[in-house]
RNA sequence: GCACAGGUGGCGGAACUGGCAUACGCACCAGGCUUAGAACCUGGCGCCCGCAAGGGCUUGUGGGUUCAACUCCCACCCUGUGCACCA
């Protein structure tokens, strides 16, 4: 029999005898319904795991093991992120090899989540940095590479039905590719790219805002550089609409639809007229949310980009103008932020005329125009916007208070001067890192060739086992200097040609993992389509929040593209994830964030080693609600602990024979089962605990002799999913046969939720002035008459005479005077 | 500035569809057990007045609707998060 609760002495032994029995193995061939329950898989860093991974583990587990009991074929899938620059720094800092470093680092992650009792697939384990797997991700980057964007047709396509139109066409070969190259999803641009001197790492736009390094919280420069840039902004609309068939959390979708940014306007030309040249030929074009506000036009201002892509055409501008292009083009985001809205800019002495009134209006140069949204220019109306207002102030431009015109689109459109548009703030996705520990990006570069893919059958692209892979100030990749890999045969011409260096950043190998799981071992596919079309989309899908507007929008896009190619089945939907929740923080005691600097760091192996993980399990969830950030109170874990010793001691003393339970206790009973079930569905897991503590509760006045079996074994199947291992001894020690996780769910009894008599509460004017039980069936004639024979009540009457008596069946009668 | 979330005891928080505000847990106080401590058990615990019985007040602020408001409506204040010169 058993002793006292003791975590140590049985959760090892459950979680052995879990694996070995292989309970929580998915079947791909099931004939029961699916569920495919998906958390962000961790990214195996040297710190170890954090407390706030377990938040989002442990709820998911809750609700894949309820799914399961239900009788769902579920799967609830881990593996880890592990490409990227956090573990390529930790191997130069301890001058190991950044795969032995993720080896080491997976080892940590294993046996700490291992340790936790949670019921992950290990069978389905994947690593992005398995050759086996990123073969796959490259092989979809070939993909991108081999396609186009229909926008017609709202789909991407292979690249050979790329129609080429007659002018293309008929300026021979060279032309045609060029053309081809110009529209593929994957394509190489020189741009300005964010650099991170400090990281030596080019960045996307997303992981360097506000022009901080994401990774290292420092300045960001900015450096011309060819990169492999990925064309998500042709899914930007879709990204935006199909979001209207998702269960997402409504600031998930938000902060979604905010990051996309679409803006509906117009775009509207003005004719230039420039210093020494004939007018009428030059014009340029404006992007505008407000075409009715175009009679109250002023003076146009172009982005500095703008303004050099004239001066690379042959614009012969006034020195100053010149001067003041390349200073813009210079200043880093951090130096404009800093200079706060000052707004600064010259006058081009270009004139142009405005469409609608003919009228001759400046143009002039400014940073306060983005290059890289809209067309780049925009028409000022310091009338109706405050930017504009702020520049016709700063340089004593005229401020017009004409009268918008609703219907100037229209007229404009008809003289074929504007048309209406639509304006996202995406921007398509720097894909190229300079960087070892990522995935090789397969492309070969020959002179004479040009670029040209690495064939299909030639995949994976290793990356090459070396010692040195230091990043350089040059900005090239280090695999630059690994002559014996670089150096190849064009596979077009066989001549001499070199490797692509650039590697993939981390958000490649996280786009498509979750179609890896439905079918890890796959060498022929990256998953066989009719497991895909079994497991996919994911059912439920948890994180943080700090993936919404990257990892979340990536991997939305980069599947929506497989499933235009129909590498994914029809069937499976343009959405990956049916329904998708986030997890809070925890933080350290005090409230404030958890970090090493501050010392307040908690590891979970020290909580799971002084109270083990049922403890630690049920007190993250009790913690708070699961959206919310909540501090961690060393405090409140040893309330949970008494609450699972309570639990342990109901099972001291072995049922009496004539063990029966009052009304109000099965009540209560059929109560909880309903609330636990009702809040592991709505993840309210911590009024979830809280229901279960106050059954636990009653039955422990009770008395444990009272306590059926029937009752002992309900109360530990809804525990089950919170503490796995505790209920596991204690429903083995009541002699159940199998393991209580693939037990059946406790149903309820809908005519057992209500007890056969409440307390009926009266109020006076608002007041509760008695309370008294009454039979459940009581009407109400006989309540309002109870009501009204209680003493306080007529105390509190005072001998006026009742006006208004409302009666609420089950709760109160509301008497007014 | 825009978007989103939130504001309830000493603390984390609960409250169905408008129906007993403060469940559950923590901390604290008193008592029991103990040589002692830990653990455990019992009781108390929103605020104010009162020895008590009892009374009054209370969900960020101010108003409104209602027999009845943490919940609905209007105006405002504060905190947090994300985006931000996006035309």
């Amino acid at each position: 029999m058993k002793s006292g609760y003791t975590p140590k002495d049985i959760e090892k032994k459950w979680q052995d005898a879990w694996e070995e029995q292989g309970i929580y193995h998915a079947q791909d061939n099931a004939k029961a319904e699916r569920f495919y329950g998906l958390i962000e898989f961790p990214y195996p860093s040297g710190e170890g795991l954090h407390v706030g991974h377990p938040r989002s583990y442990t709820a998911l587990d809750i609700m894949t093991r309820k799914k399961r009991m239900e009788g769902k074929n579920v799967m609830y899938p881990i593996g880890w992120d592990a490409f990227g620059l956090p573990t390529e720094n930790f191997a130069i800092k301890h001058k190991i090899k950044p795969q032995d470093a993720t080896k080491q680092n997976v080892a940590n992650f294993t046996r700490q989540i291992k340790s936790l009792g949670l019921g992950f697939d290990w069978s389905r384990e994947i690593n992005t940095t398995d050759p086996k797997y990123y073969k796959w991700t490259q092989w979809m980057f070939l993909k991108f590479y081999g396609s186009w964007y229909d926008a017609e047709k709202k789909t991407a396509r292979p690249i050979e039905e790329l129609p080429i139109p007659k002018n293309i066409e008929s300026q021979g070969d060279a032309a045609v590719a060029t053309y081809r190259d110009s529209k593929r999803m994957a394509y190489k641009a020189t741009t300005t790219i964010n650099w991170c001197p400090n990281d030596k790492i080019g960045l996307a736009n997303e992981e360097a805002q506000g022009g901080i390094c994401e990774r290292c919280g420092g300045k960001v420069e900015k450096r011309e550089k060819a990169q492999w840039m990925i064309r998500i902004t042709a899914y930007a609309e879709r990204l935006i609409n199909d979001l209207n068939d998702v269960d997402y959390l409504d600031r998930i979708k938000a902060q979604q639809i905010n990051w996309i940014g679409r803006s509906e306007g117009a775009e509207i030309l003005f004719m230039l007229s420039v210093p020494g040249q004939p007018d009428g030929r030059h014009g340029v074009k404006v992007f505008t949310t407000r075409p009715d506000t175009i009679f109250g036009v002023t003076f146009l201002v172009v982005s500095p980009e703008t303004a050099k892509s004239w001066l690379d055409t042959g614009w012969n501008a006034p020195d100053n103008v010149k001067e003041y292009v390349q200073s813009a083009l210079m200043r880093t985001d951090m130096e404009r932020m800093t200079e706060g809205k000052t707004k600064t800019g010259v006058f081009t002495e270009v004139t142009a005329t405005n469409p609608a009134n003919q009228e001759k209006i400046p143009v002039w140069v400014s940073d306060y125009v983005l290059g890289n949204y809209g067309t780049g220019s925009i028409m000022g109306v310091p009338a109706q916007d405050e930017r504009d207002r702020a520049f016709a102030e700063t340089f004593y431009l005229p401020i017009s208070e004409a009268a918008n015109d609703e219907m100037a689109i229209d007229a404009l459109e008809e003289a074929g001067q504007g048309k209406r548009a639509t304006t996202y703030k995406l921007r398509d996705w720097v894909f190229s890192r300079q960087r070892y520990w990522g995935e090789p990006i397969p492309m070969i570069i020959c002179e004479s060739c040009g670029i040209i893919p690495v064939h299909e059958s030639e995949l994976p692209v290793m990356l090459p086992d070396v010692d040195a892979y230091e990043p350089t100030d040059t900005g090239e990749s280090p695999l630059a200097a690994i002559d014996e890999w670089v150096n190849v045969t064009c596979p077009s011409c066989g001549g001499e040609a070199k490797r692509e260096t650039d590697t993939m950043p981390n958000w490649a190998g996280s786009s498509w993992y979750f179609m890896r799981y439905c079918d890890p071992k796959n060498d022929d596919a990256f998953a066989d389509p009719k497991k895909l079309k079994y497991w996919m989309p994911v059912d439920l899908y948890n994180g943080g929040m700090e993936h919404t507007t990257l990892h979340l929008l990536y991997s939305r896009f980069w599947y929506k593209f497989l499933w235009d190619l129909g590498l994914v089945p029809e069937e499976c939907g343009s959405e990956p994830y049916a329904k998708r929740r986030s997890h809070a923080l925890i933080l350290g005691e005090g409230g404030v964030k958890m970090s090493k600097s501050k010392g307040n760091v908690v590891n979970p192996d020290d909580i799971v080693g002084e109270y083990g993980a049922d403890v630690f399990r049920v007190y993250e969830m009790f913690i708070g609600p699961f959206d919310q950030d909540a501090p961690w109170d060393t405090n409140g874990i040893e309330g949970v602990r008494r609450f699972l010793e309570k639990v342990w001691r109901l099972f001291d003393v072995a049922p009496a024979s004539d063990a029966t339970l009052t009304e109000e206790v099965e009540t209560l009973l059929h109560q909880t089962i309903k609330k636990v079930g009702d809040d592991i569905e709505t993840m309210n897991f911590n009024t979830a605990v809280s229901t279960m503590m106050i059954l636990t509760n009653a039955l422990t006045d009770l008395g444990a002799e009272h306590i059926s079996q029937e009752v002992r074994t309900d109360l530990l199947k809804i525990l089950a999913p919170f503490a796995p291992h505790m209920t596991e001894e204690l429903w083995s020690a009541l002699g159940q046969s199998g393991s209580i996780h693939k037990a059946e769910w406790p149903s309820f009894d809908e005519s057992k939720l209500q007890a056969s008599t409440f307390t009926l509460v009266v109020q006076v004017n608002g007041k509760v002035r008695d309370r008294f039980d009454v039979s459940s069936d009581i009407s109400e004639e006989e309540a309002t008459k109870q009501a009204l024979a209680s003493e306080k009540v007529q105390a509190s009457l005072d001998g006026k005479a009742p006006a208004k008596i409302v009666y609420v069946k089950g709760r109160l009668v509301s008497i007014s005077t």
